[in-house]
DNA sequence: CGAATATCAGTAGCACTGAGATAG
DNA sequence: CCTATCTCAGTGCTACTGATATTC
C-alpha cells in the first residue's frame, strides 16, 4: 500500500505542479509570455474588457500581483487601458489586436503540451478527468484571492 | 467558453493546490506535523527503513532539502537514523514506534480532509479520479528531483 | 580517479501581508 | 466617514542550483 499515492490529493498536486512547469516552459519560448499572461489574456479574450480587479478575482490571482501583470501586457502591447468612466477608481482593460493573437498561438501551445501531458488517457478518460477536475474545483470556492470585505 | 477553465492542467493545477493547503493547515493543528513531515513518515511506513536518498527520490523531494527533513523527524523523536554498515555513504533511516503512531494518527485526519475536498464527487467518482490522475502521473516520470547522474 | 551520498549556502518564483493614494 | 480600486514594499514558503566532505 502507498500512503502517499493512495491520496487523490497528493498525486493531483504532483501531475498539477508537473503540467504548470511544463506549459509554463513551452510558453515562454514561443509566443513569449509567462504562465499568468497567458491566464489574463485568456480571461480577456473570453469575456471582454474588465478592471483589474475583476480579472484578479476570476483568475485567483492577488490583487496586487495584478499590477505588476498589467505593468507587463502594458508594456508587450498586449492590452490596453483607460480609466472607467462610470467608476474612475476603475481601469478598463482591454485586449489589443496584439494580445489577441498571440493569445490565440499560445493556445495552441497549451494545448499541445495538454495533449501530450494527458498522453496516458484515452480521449474519453480525458474528458471524464476533466469534468471530475472541474466539479471538485468548482467546489473549492471561498478560498484563494484577498476577501472583498474585511 | 471558459478558455482557462477549459484546460484540464489549469483546473488540476487549481485543486492539487487548494487541497495540499488544507491538509498542510489541518496536519498542523493535530498531529502538529507538515506536509513533507507527513510524506516521509508515509513512504518510511510503507517501505521500511530507506537512505535519505531513496526516500528524496520517492518523494520527488530534492536531496538537498531532505537534509532540513531529516533535522526535524530526528528532533521531533519521529526516525532514527544510523550509517549504513555495508555503506557508510549512507544512512540508514527507520521509523519510531512515536512516528509510527503519528503518522497513523496524520493519515486519519488527511483521509478526513481528503473526504471533505472530493465532497462533490461520488464515491464511484473519486474513485475514478484517483484512476486517472494516477495514470497521468506514471506517464510523468522523467521531471522532477535531482538527476542520478549529470 | 570517477561516482554516489549527505550536506550546506545561496537563489528564484510564487503567493501573501500591510499600508498608502485616489475615488466613490 | 467608510468603502473600494489600484499601487507598492516587504515577507515567507517552496523548490532549485552550485559547491564541498566523505565514502565507495
Amino acid at each position: 500500500m502507498d500512503a502517499l499515492l493512495g491520496m487523490t490529493t497528493f498525486v493531483l498536486h504532483k501531475v498539477g505542479v508537473a503540467g504548470r512547469r511544463e506549459i509554463a516552459q513551452r510558453l515562454a519560448v514561443r509566443p513569449g509570455v509567462t504562465l499568468w499572461q497567458f491566464a489574463a489574456l485568456a480571461e480577456l479574450a473570453d469575456q471582454g474588457p474588465a478592471a483589474q480587479r475583476e480579472l484578479a478575482g476570476g483568475l485567483g490571482l492577488d490583487p496586487s500581483d495584478m499590477v505588476r501583470l498589467m505593468d507587463e501586457l502594458l508594456a508587450a502591447g498586449f492590452v490596453s487601458r483607460e480609466r472607467d468612466p462610470q467608476d474612475r477608481r476603475r481601469y478598463r482593460i482591454t485586449l489589443t489586436p496584439l494580445g489577441r493573437r498571440t493569445f490565440t498561438t499560445a493556445r495552441g501551445v497549451v494545448r499541445k503540451v495538454e495533449q501530450s501531458t494527458l498522453a496516458p488517457l484515452t480521449v474519453a478518460e480525458r474528458a471524464q478527468l476533466h469534468r471530475l477536475a472541474g466539479k471538485v474545483h468548482a467546489g473549492l470556492g471561498r478560498a484563494g484571492a484577498r476577501p472583498a470585505r474585511a
